[in-house]
DNA sequence: CTGAAAGCGCTTACAG
DNA sequence: CTGAAAGCGCTTACAG
């Protein structure tokens, strides 16, 4: 920590003052300060000499430019560039997509000092957020203060407007497995799980209520938990099952088979989730484009950074294509 | 960018000075400076009303304290946390150990603009290198500086001295198979690559002529490009062969075959790499213990940090054990 | 064409 | 027990 090497230090040796230092070292020689070419060398030779690297916490504080940083933040217990998180993909996608627009990430992902963790973000000049906490305090200060922040998954906080988030375009993917659907039958039983209700959810029961209405489809809801041998027969009746998640085809397959039932054939089965381990082809299901929305996610904030828009106005968010891998 | 929050703004609202913000905020309290009980709370509230976020680059600017993030700077194509990175794993070993440690990691693998890149070094306060590029003028004189640096396998960089790494010990784990080997014969032929030579590869070779001259056995040393069939008669003649990268296996494989020769029955082979894809059983090797090493870069860096030795006086280095997962 | 000065947002001696 | 002031290392108006 020592010694370290200012831009006194160059300037000193270079015989020039600091700004000319500063103007010569990033470029910036020739705006408001202009330098002569002799000068301009002796000062990249002191700097050289000297071994002056620039500190890069000094710069931005007081530029307060784009430090070309993402802080890339997870609430989660296993971090996202784990293989076997869930966020793999979404992560995958945001470095990609960083190091293409020349930015560098932070990850934040440490447990130890929650407080320190959200400080750290201001150190870059934007986050994604990945996860679903909401209540972070800082965060949501930040979001207030107009900090450029932008979360993965369309995100709903009380008191807060404008936020910036990516989503996947849940209502063509819905529609598209409901028009499939529909040359089958025009009654559904729609299963969803009891676990906690996140935006991603709400959007995508909603749009199947919707559409299933604009399509003159009949839609009842079942909340499963563990299932009974009646309960599924009265939810296998309409012959067609959408589910809201993949883990519940476990619950069904059992009675699948203890009843002969084929899926695909005897009965036909959807789910509104792409995270799909292989096999399952029976299914109909969507694509998992995750890797996708973690680069839709850095777009976002780039322009967030580079548009005069203020951060706060909601900027126009392409929608990934869901595409629906469904058979004919 | 425009409405942050600032420690004045909190000052200005509680009615104390900014010195008493910052204590209260930092709990720091009670040390050089005292804050009446009400006080205290005055500031909190405020902090809370306004939504004060405290801007991570000021305080690191002022104090210079460890602010608990690592820099991970890779020199390579591919980013260290894409799976089928070479570096993959000692990312992930980096990965835990910093959660387990509280810090952050800044991922520095942008390749757009160089200069800027190793600069963004100074936002952490230590750096883990990964990679093998040994011309970057601003690391080399960060090093010179005293920032704490480690790197993922021995470095030697010219005019730098005590230059911290972590490294495997491959001493131990080839001694361990050259006696294993010395139980077929006494006659070992080596087999290298043309490719670069970097320290591992070096030390590796090093060893193995050092334990052979120990052990009384005979190496003959072969660089191989192309494989011609009279090369891998002379070569094989020995019946033991080294090799130094995996890849080289399959220049031998056809020849083997075409022999009728089975490894590990009519010849005997080592590697002296330890990324193995699967299969290859019949070859002596070691484990994989990359993601060890990258968390002991970690656990050194940390000491690095929290020691009162001056960075530049070299730290004792554990070596990771590489086991090796020889046959009987 | 060049340099002196203010200030980014903090923290930390130090003086009262 | 508390506040005024200096200063971390930069950049950017601004005055000459």
């Amino acid at each position: 920590m020592s010694n370290r090497v200012t831009i006194k230090d160059v300037a000193e040796r270079a015989n020039v003052s600091r700004a000319a230092v500063s103007a010569v070292l990033s470029d910036k020689d020739g705006k408001n300060i202009r330098v002569s070419p002799e000068k301009k060398d002796e000062i990249i030779r002191a700097a050289r000499a000297l071994g002056y690297v620039p500190n890069a916490a000094a710069q931005y504080l007081k530029s307060g430019d784009n430090n070309h940083i993402i802080s890339v933040f997870s609430y989660e217990k296993v971090s996202p560039f784990n293989t076997n998180s869930e966020y793999y993909l979404f992560f995958s996608g945001i470095e990609s997509e960083a190091e293409k627009n020349g930015y560098d990430l932070l990850l934040l992902n440490s447990f130890a000092k929650e407080k320190k963790r959200s400080t750290r973000i201001r150190l870059s000049s934007g986050a994604i957020m990945i996860g679903v906490d909401r209540d972070d305090e800082h965060i949501n200060s930040l979001i207030k203060q107009g900090f450029p922040l932008v979360f993965v998954g369309r995100r709903d906080i009380k008191g807060l407007e404008n936020l910036h988030y990516v989503t996947f375009d849940y209502k063509s993917a819905v529609y598209g497995i409901l028009e499939k659907l529909k040359k089958i039958g025009s009654k559904i039983s729609y299963v969803s799980s009891d676990s906690y209700i996140s935006e991603p959810s709400i959007d995508k029961s909603s749009f199947l209520h919707q559409g299933a209405e604009e399509l003159c489809l009949e839609i009842t809801d079942y909340k499963v938990k563990d299932l009974s041998e009646a309960e599924f027969l009265k939810i296998s009746e309409s012959g067609i099952i959408v589910f809201d998640r993949i883990f519940l085809i476990d619950l069904f397959t059992p009675y699948f088979n203890k009843f002969d039932m084929e899926v695909g054939k005897d009965i036909f089965g959807a789910v509104l989730e792409d995270d799909w381990p292989g096999g399952h082809e029976d299914w109909l299901r969507w694509e998992n484009r995750r890797m996708e929305l973690g680069s839709l996610a850095v777009k976002h904030l780039v322009s967030l950074h580079s548009s005069s828009v203020l951060p706060n106005s909601l900027i126009d968010i392409p929608l990934i294509d869901a595409k629906s891998a469904l058979k004919d």
